[in-house]
DNA sequence: GAATTGTGCGCAATCGATTGCATTTAATTC
DNA sequence: GAATTAAATGCAATCGATTGCGCACAATTC
């Protein structure tokens, strides 16, 4: 186990007779030392596989080349792929990324938000819980002087910088696509935590509705947890109620498989008694029987987005710029879960 | 956008006219500062919210109190929990965990590896991209000190800790499933690359058939890259090759649920007329129709295993451990697309 | 040739925390 | 009460890299 001892710049310092600050320079480029010795550090550098020690540059610096991330989880394909989208921009910058999962709990939130100012991340990136109301651990790395930048889950009364996607408008779009397909009678599922996201995906729903004529009816509208169990909850529920529907539209794709389940398990067809559709495009909406019609999150060029309002804040940091709000467009997924004729 | 400047030891120290030896001291417990002193310190480093500065921590210690974790991507079920395994378990330590993602290159497997040595982790957690074949990169994280783990898809011929599950005994558990139920001709979906959870979970469906006096018939083993499309391929190839088969084993759920596309486009039931298991576990294969038989492979467990590992190897760092190899059980679920009656 | 400007590099402090080696003060021993 | 031992704290160096200031020497100017 030839544990060797890490290069310094004063290794290469001794080596050529001169002095740290000067290699030093050299490796940064500094306009006041000669090409030569530039050259000569360079080289010797190269030769004993010199590498800074990042704790004393960030130490110096007080920079720290990390950015944090907190997601609810990573196990989720939206999230995991925003990740994806994150840490390429940010890896070409030579910047790493901490990840962090809150697992939609407040206190776990909280703690991991410490956390990462503690371990002095450059920035943070943050797609909320659900559970999250107050906003108190969020001021702290605000007042740190840490550029804070939330994603798809937002903190909306916060002047940070935000990267979100057209819930209001793929909503809308999807819930369109349903009464033109000619279900008259749409149901929807949503959750009924006060966060961006959902409220907006309603409001899609609604006014599609109103749009077209159609009448918002209170007893076709079902909150949830939006999980797979809560899905076959709802729809049992609907089933229950004898309210007549013919679709239902779901803000997550968990619990309109669920309902799939529990749909088939009554022998009703979907598409041709029930359509449905869900939002989120994870994986297992292709595999499912029928094809699921959903939304796709555009995940990785919405972490591109953060990415880059990260690095933007970065550059300008102090110049207190104004706050950026992105709104990426979704796409819209027609399968065969919403094809009444076909 | 009150930029407050962090509280450092020397501010406890004015602050209790001391010095800043004795604050370190005092917040260490120290044995030979007095109570007194030490209770004195430590209200005044809550009253200025006090964090240590984790650079200078880690510049004097020569530890970052960092764990690198390299897997393939987040992006799966599998990788995201095992990762959701390591994290807590670092957590409650007081570690925090650098995910980096190799997607299956080994370029960038490289360089990820580079990095995570660069920024001076404590450790590094590795699963293998299926593209790795040298192994020059870990070296150096051995050469440096670092300890190293591999988990799932493992090096063989290194050196260092491994925690797996056992592939074999799950593979030979299903394929044994399998022929209970009534097959007789079993195809396999395999990969080709030489990873030792593809070569086990190989032997283990060889070993079962000879094991019940089948023969192994190599036209009814495929290999791909193990993705849905390559299943539907696979699938169709088998149809086309006209040898009769009644049930597949994919070493990969994502394979078979292409599969199972496939045949039900050919009119071919399952499970009646052909049996379908994967492996894996991803939470799709509890939404197919049927739901796929499949083997958990005990992710947060094995993630909480790692983390264990590299803490023990922590503790005893130079002790020259003899190398572990930890195998944990897996869980062979038996669902609806295995069961030729019932 | 004296004065000015520029170039290349070294000295030493700094970032914040830790620690071996004093030094001071208090407690104990004879 | 002087001498010894123990307890509590201070001093200063250190981890590795960066940087303002200053010094030497060379190049340029008049």
């Amino acid at each position: 186990m030839g544990k060797k001892e890490k290069a310094t710049i004063h290794d290469i310092a001794t080596k050529l007779g001169i002095t740290a600050s000067t290699v030093s320079r050299a490796l940064n480029n500094h306009p006041r030392i000669s090409a030569k010795t530039k050259k000569l550090v360079n080289e010797a550098a190269k030769e004993i596989d010199y590498k800074p020690n990042s704790f004393a540059v960030a130490l110096r610096n007080g920079r720290s080349k990390l950015i944090g991330i907190v997601v609810p989880t990573v196990n989720r394909n939206f999230f995991s792929s925003v990740v994806r989208g994150i840490e390429e921009f940010a890896n070409e910058r030579d910047y790493r990324v901490i990840i962090t999962q809150s697992y939609d709990d407040y206190e776990k939130e909280k703690q991991t938000v410490d956390a990462l100012i503690d371990a002095q991340v450059d920035g943070i990136l943050v797609s909320l819980g659900k559970t999250t109301s107050r906003h108190q651990h969020f001021k702290k790395a605000i007042d740190a002087g840490i550029p804070l930048i939330f994603f798809d889950r937002v903190a909306e009364n916060l002047p940070v910088g935000q990267v979100v996607i057209d819930d209001y408008q793929a909503s809308f779009k999807m819930t369109e696509h349903l009464i033109k397909e000619g279900y008259r009678h749409i149901a929807h599922f949503n959750s009924p935590v006060p966060v961006n996201i959902f409220k907006e995906r309603y409001r899609g729903y609604k006014e599609a509705l109103e749009t077209y004529g159609l009448s918002v009816d209170p007893r076709l509208i079902l909150h949830s947890n939006l999980q797979l169990e809560d899905g076959r909850d709802s729809a049992r529920k609907l089933l229950d109620r004898k309210v007549p529907f013919d679709a239902i539209f779901s803000a997550s794709d968990y619990s309109i498989v669920g309902a799939l389940q529990e749909l088939k398990k009554h022998g009703i067809r979907v598409p041709e008694d029930v359509g449905l559709a869900g939002f989120g495009n994870e994986p297992f909406t292709e595999f499912t029987d029928p094809p699921l019609s959903t939304v796709d999150q555009v995940s990785i060029p919405m972490g591109q987005a953060v990415a880059k309002m990260f690095f933007d804040l970065l550059e300008n940091q102090g110049k207190a710029l104004p706050v950026q709000q992105i709104v990426l467009s979704s796409e819209v997924i027609f399968r065969a879960s919403t094809r009444k004729f076909s």
